[in-house]
DNA sequence: AATTCTTCGTTT
DNA sequence: AACGAAGAATTC
């Protein structure tokens, strides 16, 4: 029997079934490897697939089937299949993210909770009459929750356990979640109404893919609850993917108002034993509905009716490390693959999936209107026109603005895409520039942590007094704006405003930012300043203005998606201002205001940007028009790193459709002190790109010494 | 991933 | 000759 074990081989390996022993594909199985055990999972072999080739008195038995953990449902092994060959990433890697829960696979320990026992404690308190109230309806309950329902401490739970009053009891390894399908669904608008009927056609029978494209603002969420209420009815399991898992806290909110219950959550951020739980809750076909991050798309659901990919076209769904993956479409491969259906979510879906949309592979629901409210209206800043003071980022035009907006008692955010205080620190008397010593990067200056900081290694050091190059003192000089800076400007600016800052690096933990998030919702803060962060899927009712400080940033690079992500990333966050009742404004700074991209943002006109950037793609055959894999060589050394690239290269097959460039230096020429070295594969749409690459790197020399080789298939970073 | 095998250079 | 470290090869 074939046996797949979570290792980088290249295949299952072959074993014996003792005597007396039964085994299917996709049980869990411990068999020895040279002289260790590990635990895997019993493979099928492909029709037709040639019998093992290694000598039949070197196969050895497997030593046990670990009968306490569910199998894998036979679509999951047939996922990792098709994962592993599209990414050309060995399967036992793929494998290895289905089972990367670890505890599932221990025996769960016994969990208790407390239940109500009849006998009223001798001496009651205000506090332990409200969690005799709380704890009435003859349920289990954990300990921490039942205290939180009836707002006391935990201590007063411990209290009435002494007391007899509650017993303690095993608490089930999984609640059933108790959902509540015949729930009054939200009040649809006539728009909202027509796509859930369409999207509840197209997801009633099967694998189809739906693109639901609505305006920020337009209900989606709704929407597709209706889709995900129709596959829970039918006893399906549900799985919502989102980009950004620290910003669910709404999204979780809102499936317990709709649903009555919570969904399972799956992400980084989910502790040990919990994700073993929710591991095994999903084998078993307990947990019905889950919201993960892109890692949830390799849990076991044995009967998955129904994928939401929400906010599609964020780059969050690409791995980049390890088996490299594009979650959204992995999604519609695991789709196809479980002949269930998926919907594709965003106000701005990527160009990939429009283009699929428009050749009909995907069904296009679209839906124009906001919802109780209408789309900000979007102006740019010519910032030569209106450049700001010397030694400022803002321009007069959105300080003014941002004044309005507070006199009115609204709130305002402003944003812009960098981390830290200053990109870059050099010194006034010698022209020295601080730069990481692993990497070819600028250390960023992070006034807040008094430290540089190399944002590609993690490196630092602390700001230091005196150049390092020629021992000038007080002559350091922050150059250029970072979001920590603008938050400086904005404190001198407006200091009455109740102001908060939120970047990734300076709200440590998922729940500190989860609760800044409810200030803001709760009118609590008059200015945010924020990066990235805010820009995603995060609902602010009383946010009536968003200014850009800086547009331009990301049109720079050289990267075949610059446009449409700039596109996507500033129609994001402008369209968190204005909901509800409040009309919003963006207001967005730029030194190119004539630029597609800034014309498109203010004239509202997505579709005419749309065409321009489809038609430009199609023209230079890129994605999705063509196809693309990028093959990144690394190695401590610049001459080992160039050497090997260039033998992969020489080694590269001749084929009509397909053409390698480079290599060439990455722009990011050195990271964590490896010397980077890129080649890119370009193919046409109809080319086997993978079966090419198998060609080619079986071909190519072995890396020899460090020399690293890696494949990125469908590559969306170039750098 | 973990272990063993191979190779090469150094030490006594 | 003996030892040890580093890198390559193997595991079914």
């Amino acid at each position: 029997m074939p046996v797949l074990l979570p290792l980088a081989l290249p295949a299952p390996y072959d074993y014996l079934v003792p005597e007396g022993m039964h085994v299917e594909p996709g049980h869990f199985v411990i068999v020895p490897l040279g002289p260790v055990e590990y635990l895997g999972v019993v493979w099928p072999r492909p029709e037709g697939a040639p019998l093992p080739k290694i000598k039949r008195e070197k196969l050895r038995e497997i030593i046990e089937v670990v009968n306490d953990v569910p199998p894998l449902p036979p679509v999951s092994l047939d996922f990792a299949d098709w994962v592993a060959r599209y990414t050309l990433s060995s399967p036992g890697m793929v494998l290895r993210m289905m089972m990367s829960s670890g505890r599932a696979f221990a025996p769960p320990a016994p969990r208790y909770g407390v239940r109500l026992a009849g006998t009223a404690p001798s001496r009651m308190t205000l506090a332990r009459a409200r969690v005799l109230e709380a704890a009435n309806n003859g349920l289990i309950w954990v300990k921490s929750s039942l205290a939180e329902a009836a707002g006391v401490s935990p201590g007063v739970i411990d209290g009435l356990v002494d007391a007899g009053t509650l017993i303690t009891e095993p608490l089930p390894d999984w609640h059933a979640m108790p959902l509540d399908l015949s729930r009054q669904r939200a009040k649809l608008s006539p728009e909202q109404a027509e796509a859930a009927r369409e999207l509840l056609v197209n997801t009633s029978d099967g694998f189809v893919v739906s693109l639901l494209d609505g305006v920020t603002g337009s209900g989606k969420t709704e929407v597709y609850f209706e889709a995900i209420a129709a596959a829970l009815s039918h006893g399906h399991q549900a799985l919502v993917l989102m980009p950004e898992i620290a910003l669910t806290s709404q999204f979780i909110a809102r499936c317990e108002e709709r649903f009555g219950a919570k969904p399972a959550e799956w992400h980084s951020g989910v502790s040990a034993p919990l994700r073993g739980r929710v591991w095994r809750a999903v084998a078993e076909n307990k947990a019905k509905l889950v919201v993960g991050a892109r890692s949830a798309l390799f849990l076991p659901f044995p009967d998955l009716g129904l994928i939401v990919v929400d906010e599609e076209h964020d780059q969050g769904y690409k791995q980049e490390e390890r088996v490299a993956y594009q979650a959204r479409d992995m999604a519609v491969l695991r789709g196809s693959l479980g002949g269930c259906p998926v919907v594709l979510s965003s106000a701005t879906p990527s160009i990939e999936s429009l283009v699929n949309a428009a050749q009909g592979r995907y069904r296009h629901i679209r839906i124009a209107e906001r919802y109780q409210a209408t789309l900000p209206d979007i102006a740019s800043i010519d910032m030569r026109a209106s450049p700001p003071e010397r030694g400022r980022w803002l321009s007069p035009v959105l300080v003014d603005a941002v004044a309005e907006t507070l006199k009115r008692g609204e709130q305002a955010l402003l944003f812009l895409n960098r981390r830290g205080y200053a990109p870059v620190t050099l010194c006034r008397n010698c022209g020295f520039r601080f730069e990481c010593p692993n990497c070819s990067a600028w250390l960023v200056e992070h006034r807040f942590r008094r430290r540089l900081e190399c944002h590609h290694c993690g490196k630092f050091v602390p700001i230091p007094e005196t150049c390092p190059n020629c021992g000038a003192e007080h002559s350091l000089v922050p150059c250029g704006p970072g979001i920590e800076r603008i938050a400086e400007e904005i404190a001198e600016r407006f200091p009455d405003a109740r102001r908060v800052l939120l970047s990734s690096d300076l709200t440590p933990s998922i729940s500190d930012l989860r609760e800044t998030l409810r200030e803001i919702e709760d009118r609590e803060v008059d200015i945010v300043i924020g990066t990235q962060l805010v820009a995603k899927g995060h609902h602010f009712p009383g946010l009536a203005l968003v200014g850009v400080v800086d547009a331009d940033l990301g049109l720079a690079q050289a990267d075949p998606r610059a446009a449409e992500r700039t596109f996507q990333l500033m129609h994001q966050v402008t369209g968190r201002a204005g909901r509800e009742a409040i009309p919003g404004r963006g207001l967005i700074q730029t030194y190119m205001p004539e630029h597609p991209v800034i014309q498109a943002l203010v004239s509202g006109d997505r579709d005419a940007f749309l065409e321009r950037e489809i038609a430009a793609r199609k023209d230079a055959t890129m994605p999705p028009f063509g196809r693309l894999a990028a093959l990144l060589v690394t190695s401590s050394s610049r001459e080992g790193a160039e050497g090997y690239a260039r033998e992969v290269a020489r080694a590269a097959p001749q084929a009509t459709k397909i053409q390698v460039l480079g290599p060439a230096e990455a722009p990011l020429s050195v990271i964590r002190g490896r010397h980077r070295y890129r080649l890119l594969v370009k193919g046409a749409r109809e080319a086997d790109l993978q079966a090419y690459l198998r060609l080619w790197l079986s071909a190519a020399p072995k890396p020899k010494g460090d020399v690293r080789l890696v494949v990125d298939v469908d590559p969306y970073s170039f750098l």
